[in-house]
DNA sequence: TATTTATAGTTACAAATGAAACTTATTTCA
DNA sequence: TGAAATAAGTTTCATTTGTAACTATAAATA
């Protein structure tokens, strides 16, 4: 007759707790593949792997394509730059904006690098089922959508 | 006849990247249901979580419990004692051993946000059919054994 | 038993992160 | 126009976090 309708908040099934566990995992074996080989942090990397996907674009752009707040960005920009893996101009016609992009050394780079992770990724998703895969893209796409709608 | 095999890392559908775009934006949200009214980091949160379900256990215990590595716990442990949220003492048999526990004012702050962050997962819940979230509990299990399975 | 090895927890220092203030450039609109 | 508001990016400072070294105790072993 005791804890009647407690509903125990038992943290090992609390699903907050369960997908940070997992991401921290995943992203910290994830770093791993490249910060011990390359000279380079996460954040430089998802820049490295945002521009090569799409060129010439702000670093305001960049940061709303990696969900990184512009002093990460600034950051990972300045020290990408100094190891001559980017380059950045401003616009000529808005001369607050920035245009990035990789040299080809920072191509290279990342065309060392993106096998690693894809590698990563495709021993995660061997894991699963192809109908899991789907289950788990489709679930994902709903909880982002549902937490990225404005609070009021 | 370009990029034949190329498979393009694209950040955007890369698993990963998704997960942790998710899991940071919901341990954000999370995070500010406390911080914000009550005096309390979510390590503390985290620690007053495990001591409410498992009583008397040791930092290091506790530690294995929440994935938090003993620095963490041990801060954390610091900041709930110096607020007289824990009471810690160690065991006679092994002077080394730490044995916590809440102190009342512990677990009643415990039973305060206790609800507010199951609310919250009930709302994240909500968004799913009841298929999808044995889907998902599937899906993390399988995934977090194989990560955490030790590597050579 | 004396020496070494291992364990629990803390402390100290360095690196990463986040929030706010700041600079420069552009837009708005009174 | 030109003052005020907004925007992009950087810098600064305080906080958080992570790694390594350290202390104290207990266990192993020679």
């Amino acid at each position: 007759m005791t804890d009647h309708k407690d509903k125990m908040l038992v943290l090992e099934n609390f699903l907050p707790y369960r997908l940070s566990y997992l991401t921290n995992i995943i992203s910290h074996q994830l770093a791993r593949l490249y910060t011990t080989q390359f000279d380079i942090t996460p954040h430089e990397w998802k820049i490295l792997a945002i521009l090569n996907r799409y060129p010439n674009i702000s670093a305001a752009h960049a940061g709303e394509k990696t969900a990184m707040d512009k002093v990460a960005v600034s950051r990972a920009v300045k020290g990408l730059s100094e190891k001559n893996l980017l380059h950045k101009i401003f616009s000529p016609e808005d001369k607050r904006r920035s245009m990035l992009n990789l040299t080809g050394e920072g191509t290279k780079l990342f065309h060392k690098i993106a096998p690693l992770v894809t590698d990563y990724e495709n021993a995660l998703l061997a894991i699963l089922t192809k109908q899991e895969q789907g289950q788990l893209s489709q679930i994902l796409d709903k909880l982002t959508r549902h937490v990225t709608a404005v609070k009021p």
